[in-house]
DNA sequence: AACTATTGATAAGA
DNA sequence: TTCTTATCAATAGTT
């Protein structure tokens, strides 16, 4: 789509190569974020160079829809047995085990209840490690909740904010990795 | 990019919109194809519609590159600690009856504490609208820490499962979605 | 679904 | 790299 039609097999040049890959790479989520605001829709593009740079594209942001495809398509519940059965009901022979156990995991219950009534966070890092698959589902959209409405908070700052604000990059550590977080002057290349 | 340029906002009328979904999606996937084929790049971009369908497009192929994404940004930090020890005690021996007990004490304990984690969500969301930006900077890591920990419990009993643990991310398409395959001839529609 | 008038994306060049 | 522009490609509105 320029000056001339091109094949469509790889590039051979490096430079030329490496061009059309920046070039098209923002093409393609300027297409993404033009579809997700037109339609009404939550998209996901995740893109790896040659040298394995990854690059990733999200509206309302990369983990949302991301944890939400993992959860419709590789978790689903019914592929995972109850691995709380065997540590709880299914061995006869550990009862008194169990019966330690279920002490420790109702003090823990109640601490962990406690706790989330006055912090919340802290909470949940350990409690998760007691939640089942269910849970772990419901949580997971929960976080993927989580991140839309910080995200748009982070949005409505800096829309009413004067100064530039430091655009969000949705996520914590992004090693190695450029996100293009929907909503955000990408063309301007902020990040 | 037709016969009028169009606002770049959500489209009111809902057919128009749907057919503009089709379109922009399928121009999407075309995108992403030739980005991979002319630069040699892996991509994969997660869809979902208003009615939340999922489609997908992926080369070489969806699982691959989520599952490549996800070893990228989440796995390396784990170190997978065995979650349940916690859980095994050596302790005496305990009475059935107390046990009973127990047991019907700690899911009273737990249903309680789900519905602090389901409900907790709307009180999340208000609080958020309160907040500044370096604390939704420190609420987005939060978040991402939350995630990792909720997929590595995911993992975790994934592991532990009797059944063959299938590995994250390496299953086929689920039913209600409609995956994109680079390789194949998408125009014609052969699958 | 198909068809075009337009707009949008981009290959090549500066 | 960034910008410019001639072309090609995508698509909005229409049939």
């Amino acid at each position: 789509m320029g000056r001339k039609k091109i094949e469509m097999k790889k590039i051979d040049d490096e430079t030329a190569r490496l061009v059309t890959f920046s070039k098209r790479r923002l093409g393609l989520f300027k297409k993404a974020s033009e579809l997700s605001i037109l339609c009404g829709a939550e998209a996901a593009i995740l893109v790896f160079s040659e040298s394995d740079k990854v690059y990733s594209f999200g509206h309302p942001c990369v983990y949302s829809v991301v944890d939400k495809f993992l959860i419709q398509n590789i978790l689903p519940e019914e592929t995972f047995p109850r691995v709380m059965d065997n540590l709880r009901g299914n061995r006869i022979h550990e009862l008194n085990q169990e019966m330690t156990e279920l002490h420790i995991q109702l003090e823990e219950e109640k601490k962990r209840r406690e706790t989330l009534l006055t912090q919340g966070g802290p909470w949940l890092e350990t409690a998760i490690e007691n939640l089942d698959m269910p849970q772990l589902k419901q949580l997971m959209l929960s976080i993927g909740e989580l991140r839309k409405n910080a995200i748009k908070q982070v949005n409505m700052i800096a829309r009413n904010s004067t100064q530039a604000a430091e655009p969000l990059a949705a996520r914590s550590a992004a090693n190695n990795s450029d996100v293009f977080p929907h909503g955000y002057d990408y063309e301007r290349g902020h990040f």
